[in-house]
DNA sequence: AGCACGCCGACT
DNA sequence: GTCGGCGTGCTC
């Protein structure tokens, strides 16, 4: 195809290098070239400057700008075909979207394996059989071979055959096979290796799908319509209202017309459990891409996706760059979720990719949440999305809504308030179990001198340093600093420092304290540092005694705990006045997903959440009227304010150890950037530069810079100009920066 | 990003 | 006299 297009070998090669380089380098094709010829997405080993390297062929074409005898000759062609297609033209969309160096992103968005130059072919064992007429043959041959004889004994006890490395495990040696295949006794045969979990049997599904409710079905029915062409689709639905049996039988239909349906979840959203669903109601091949997969693995998942083996591919935010052989549908789960969006690096946003995806391939793309992005709302109300509603749940229970508590000026004990105390009681003592969420780590927020009002900080960063209990220390959860406890007051010398604030430890304490004879069990990121904490606790917990659960946002989302009746939010303010402006919808989100928790089993459930302000407007909206009213709300004062999604925004983050020379460049930059959109009459705006909200993080200082635009074309043609302005800066190249396209967060 | 070269301070 | 600090420049 390639080939007859340009039957002659080409003269030079544009090479993607794995560099921050945003350019091609220019090669010459040397050695004999793979059958495929030189084409596109070939990897190649190259020397370049003193390094040899993995860069790929993005390009191949008879000039360059550079005079010929400066090429260097490539060292080597890696493949004998090129990586695929679509995978290539993805990367190359996402370097362009999010103004990221071609080479870096190739070499992010694929296994480490082939990033290193390996082979990219499926790996494969030999499995060694007996031959069907050994049984005649062998007496004779073998007399004088006991060891080949036990050998050929074992295996004919193994009709499947065994492979290499269990026959050499039993002490067996190769030459011993080899001896008795020359003799036709056994034989090999060569299997792909393929981690994809597989049911056997026959048909499609290994177990039968569920009774859709009509809202479901409205759903499906609206999801099967145009399942050949790309077809956006928001599906809200409340918790418990059966989002991912709709997936289930989506996939049924896609996988049905032997496509393969691509599967994206949060980062702590990829459970056994989730996986088990997926495994267990269907025979085709799933592959799970998580970060628990060896390197190996890794490769064998996307060799099994590339090449069709698997119908299924789930994974979280890296999934969405899986080569696919005949795409189907891409799911997302969970949109809203930030863990969708890379925070260093190569900032992309799955979602968003997976949607520019779903485009590009011609098929339809499902964003799924309960309380979507603004961002998506918006796109359902423009029409772009199709907008479908699950506002039921499976169980008839509606979901629970948000009682607010006033905590002002009250006695609190482990951050809780008596009547919420009680109300723990009642339940507990009602036989059930009650969730009690605390957004904050360790023991306290801080320490504190009761005389002088003294706070302990840490040395490297503008924030206060959280005290933790187990072990006992001052810990910064922004940089790795740590601190032994002080005996007084570094200031006033005063020996009554005290702990202010709730973190899980102390509510872990207090309502162990409080309920001696219930189990209390902390779920955070220090509990379940050890390997299977976490599925040792959820298996304590669904066992369905009464207990207490105490924990942070891992805990919030996606884990089914069929037990708990009471949920209770320790503080809802963090998020109310937070700078950031999308701090607000990441709080409600959060709210719903925590309310979502409660009463999912045969009893109605009640959330509790405790606020210093509960006369807050936007509080009250989201409690009385729920989340759609508030992202009403919210989605017309960005509008008001100019603020994502109604325009677009890109934002420059500087950072140096040198305060002085990074306000230097920052100012520059805003310079630079407003003499280049002096004519476009606020189509493009930039702001800044200021502060970032924590301007010293690990003794580094940090600014940034923002641009917000009406069109995608006008803010990608501004930040384009941006990144040459701070590559060919002198200045700039003293600090480090990074553009972030889309950012979700200003910190 | 790496990795060189290069030009100034405290040490065997 | 050298080892090594990180500023500057380049990588087809």
């Amino acid at each position: 195809m390639q080939k007859s297009l340009s039957p002659r070998a080409p003269r030079v090669l544009g090479i993607a290098i794995p560099s921050p380089l945003r350019r091609l380098f220019d090669y010459r094709p040397a050695g004999t070239p793979p059958s495929c010829g030189w084409v596109p997405g070939l990897r190649v080993r190259v020397s370049f400057g003193r390094r040899q390297l993995v860069g790929v062929i993005v390009e191949c074409r008879d000039h360059s700008e550079l005079e010929f005898s400066r090429l260097k000759p490539i060292d080597a062609c890696l493949d004998s075909a090129p990586l695929p297609e679509d995978w290539l033209w993805l990367c190359r969309f996402t370097a362009r979207y999010y103004q990221h160096a071609l080479g870096d992103t190739l070499s992010h968005a694929m296994p480490v394996l082939l990033r290193q130059g390996r082979p990219f072919e499926a790996r494969t064992r030999e499995r060694w059989h007996a031959t069907d007429t050994c049984s005649e043959d062998s007496p004779g041959k073998l007399a004088r071979a006991p060891r080949q004889a036990a050998l050929l004994e074992m295996l004919q006890q193994h009709p499947r055959g065994l492979t290499s490395q269990a026959i050499l495990a039993q002490s067996f040696t190769r030459e011993q096979l080899r001896a008795l295949e020359a003799k036709g006794l056994v034989q090999c045969r060569e299997e792909t290796l393929t981690q994809a979990v597989t049911t056997e049997g026959k048909g499609l599904l290994a177990s039968p799908s569920l009774t859709l409710n009509a809202e479901q079905s409205a759903v499906l029915a609206a999801l099967h319509e145009g399942l050949d062409q790309f077809h956006p689709s928001l599906l809200q639905g409340v918790t418990g209202s059966g989002k991912t049996e709709v997936y289930l039988q989506l996939i049924e239909a896609v996988v049905g017309r032997g496509r393969q349906a691509l599967v994206l979840v949060p980062e702590i959203g990829l459970t056994p459990q989730t996986l088990g669903r997926f495994v267990q109601r269907f025979r085709v091949p799933v592959v799970a891409l998580h970060s628990g997969l060896t390197d190996h693995e890794r490769l064998d998942a996307w060799q099994a996706a590339s090449s069709g083996r698997a119908s299924i591919i789930i994974g979280t935010r890296s999934a969405i760059f899986t080569p696919l052989a005949s795409p189907g549908v891409i799911i997302i789960d969970e949109e809203h979720d930030s863990s969708f969006k890379q925070q260093d690096g190569l900032r992309y946003h799955a979602r968003d990719l997976a949607v520019m995806r779903a485009r590009h391939h011609q098929i339809p793309v499902v964003l799924g949440s309960a309380t979507p992005s603004l961002e998506s709302l918006l796109h359902a109300q423009r029409g772009n999305y199709r907008h479908l509603h699950m506002r039921q749940r499976a169980t008839r229970h509606p979901p629970a809504r948000l009682e607010l508590t006033d905590i002002k000026a009250r006695v609190r004990r482990g951050g809780l308030v008596p009547p919420v105390i009680d109300t723990i009681g009642a339940t507990l003592k009602a036989g059930h179990q009650v969730l009690v969420f605390i957004n904050r780590r360790g023991f306290a927020p801080t320490l504190a001198c009761h005389n002088c009002g003294w706070m302990a900080e840490c040395d490297h960063c503008d924030a206060r340093m959280t005290l933790h209990r187990h072990p006992p220390i001052l810990a910064c959860h922004h940089c790795d600093r740590r601190r032994p406890l002080p005996d007084a007051c570094p200031d006033c010398g005063s020996g009554d420092l005290r702990p202010l604030g709730s973190g899980t430890e102390r509510s872990e304490e207090t309502l162990g304290e409080l309920f001696p004879d219930i189990p209390v069990y902390r779920i955070d990121r220090d509990s379940t540092r050890a390997k299977d904490a976490m599925d040792r606790i959820l298996g304590e917990i669904r066992k369905g005694e009464p207990a207490l659960l105490v924990g942070t946002q891992m805990l919030a989302k996606g884990h089914h705990l069929p037990h708990v009746t009471l949920v209770v939010v320790v503080n809802a303010d963090s998020g109310l006045y937070a700078s950031d402006f999308r701090a607000l919808e990441h709080s409600a989100q959060l709210l719903e997903q925590v309310a979502g928790r409660a009463g999912r089993a045969a009893h109605p459930g009640r959330v509790l959440v405790q606020t210093m302000h509960p006369d807050d407007p936007n509080l009250r909206l989201l409690a009385e009227r729920g989340y759609d009213a508030l992202a009403r709300t919210l989605l017309e004062e960005r509008r008001v304010a100019a603020l994502p999604p109604w325009r677009y925004m890109a934002l420059l983050r500087l950072e140096s150890p040198n305060e002085s020379q990074l306000s230097a460049v920052a100012n520059q930059a805003g310079t630079a950037m407003r003499g280049f959109l002096q004519h476009s009459k606020r189509e493009v705006d930039c702001l800044g530069p200021v502060p970032a909200p924590m301007e010293r993080r690990q003794n580094r200082y940090h600014l940034q810079l923002m641009l917000t635009a009406e069109k995608r074309s006008l803010l990608h043609e501004a930040s384009a100009w941006w990144v040459a302005w701070l590559e060919n800066s002198a200045e700039a190249r003293r600090v480090r920066w990074s553009l972030d396209i889309d950012p979700q967060t200003l910190s």
